[in-house]
DNA sequence: TTAATTTAGTTTATAATATAAACTACTTTA
DNA sequence: TAAAGTAGTTTATATTATAAACTAAATTAA
């Protein structure tokens, strides 16, 4: 049913990070900033909607005298992250044979 | 790119309705109705939408007394969507196999 | 026969959202 | 020491998705 896609995913730019995040377990700012091609501010808001929503975690450190933030995700958004794409699959090709 | 997501298309009834188009060549609003369990409002709504941006063509008419709208996709419509899938794989898929 | 209910929608109001622009803070280079 | 670059955060705005309220006609029940 379209009601379970989950909001928090089902946004472009934060289902781009989560995607990139799920095959690079650890990524850097600067990685989803060059990956996605969106804004440093974008990113920066939807980083935080996922943390707030317990679906990754944001590390804060320095590296060569630079902050340096990295991300990975949680259980709680890997799991959000697979009932998502089965939600779709099922929206995209309940009857369609792919 | 996450951007090339067709708007139009990535809002989750729009989706339910315009994939429902894909195997039930021509769908009458009640039917869209109850497949997708959406408020009527919401389904007028998006329906409009996806006329005026030419997704889709509404014929009214009546049976039995009653008014009947029947939706259809265009060719427009159908390219749209089979677009949009191939842009969602790339992204959620661009490094996992699934 | 007229009042209530049902069918089939449309219009309107609102709260949430996605995004870019503007800003902060610090570092490096000229 | 001024300008430019790095790595972000905060704020403002325009768009949107959605449900609530409404319209209009048909059917059913009292």
């Amino acid at each position: 049913m379209y009601k379970n896609l989950d909001p928090l995913l089902h946004s472009p730019l934060r289902l781009a990070i989560v995607s990139h995040l799920m095959t690079h377990t650890k990524a850097s700012f600067k990685e989803l900033k060059q990956n996605t091609s969106a804004s440093a501010g974008n990113i920066s808001v939807q980083l935080k909607k996922l943390e707030e929503a317990n679906y990754l975690r944001i590390e804060k450190s320095f590296l060569d005298n630079y902050p340096l933030t990295q991300v990975s995700l949680t259980k709680k958004g890997i799991k959000a992250f697979e009932a998502y794409v089965e939600t779709l699959k099922n929206i995209l090709f309940k009857n369609l044979l792919l």
